[in-house]
DNA sequence: TATATATATGAGCATGTGTTCATGTATTGA
DNA sequence: TCAATACATGAACACATGCTCATATATATA
């Protein structure tokens, strides 16, 4: 039997209270992390820097739906871009969150 | 200027081929992770096991809502139960992905 | 058996998501 | 300036998602 009493809202190294934006942070980075393409792209650019057309080709995707996940990935700030000439380069922006990305893919081959 | 010739598919520690099973496997994870109410209900159960009940009165959910989630939960085996009488006592059963989670709170709070 | 309690389930609905298609914008080179 | 290349963007559509409401099921107890 468990102690069903409402928790207090302290903070404890888990099962801490979640404010409204620390949910919303939280539930955004797993959104960008849950679907395919998107895993697909971020998988790619743990091997460096890619164009659009190349990331394109490489995923056999098209390359208004590629421009389209990075720009939401970009909104995220978890990839970032360098532009040479008419080319632009995406690579990743926040090691933390390639990292649970990393770690999830690891989980899921061992299994 | 980057290497843009089609990588082969070797297994590299990172930016490994992912096939479809993992893919999906990869990306269901996330899908439970990335929805506020259940990342609620699994920050919950990080303190211990609750009842249907207990959740949803202290989490301020419907029992319905809470029901649908924890079946949602249960079928990817992030969470199991035990019957005490008419009571069903929900508990996390996948520390790997719970770590996930808390990794990705910790980070969202300390930004 | 009848009633109450705890939870599960299905339908229906509003909203969100990812793709394609068409077109727009920016940069380069002739 | 004109054409070509690389990428971005918006609309529209099909589909997924999460909620509520009503109801079903399972267990306990009188």
């Amino acid at each position: 039997m468990v102690d069903e009493r409402k928790r207090e809202q302290v903070f404890t190294e888990d099962g801490q209270h979640l404010d409204e934006e620390t949910l919303f942070v939280v539930s955004q980075i797993f959104k960008a992390l849950s679907d395919p393409t998107r895993i697909r792209i971020l998988n790619l650019l743990c091997t460096g820097e890619h164009s659009v057309n190349a990331i394109a080709e490489t995923l056999n995707l098209s390359q208004s739906s590629v421009s389209h996940q990075l720009r939401f990935l970009k909104n995220l700030r978890l990839v970032k871009y360098r532009r040479e000439g008419r080319t632009l380069y995406y690579s990743e922006d926040d090691d933390h969150v390639m990292n649970l990305l990393k770690q999830a893919i690891e989980h899921a081959l061992h299994h």
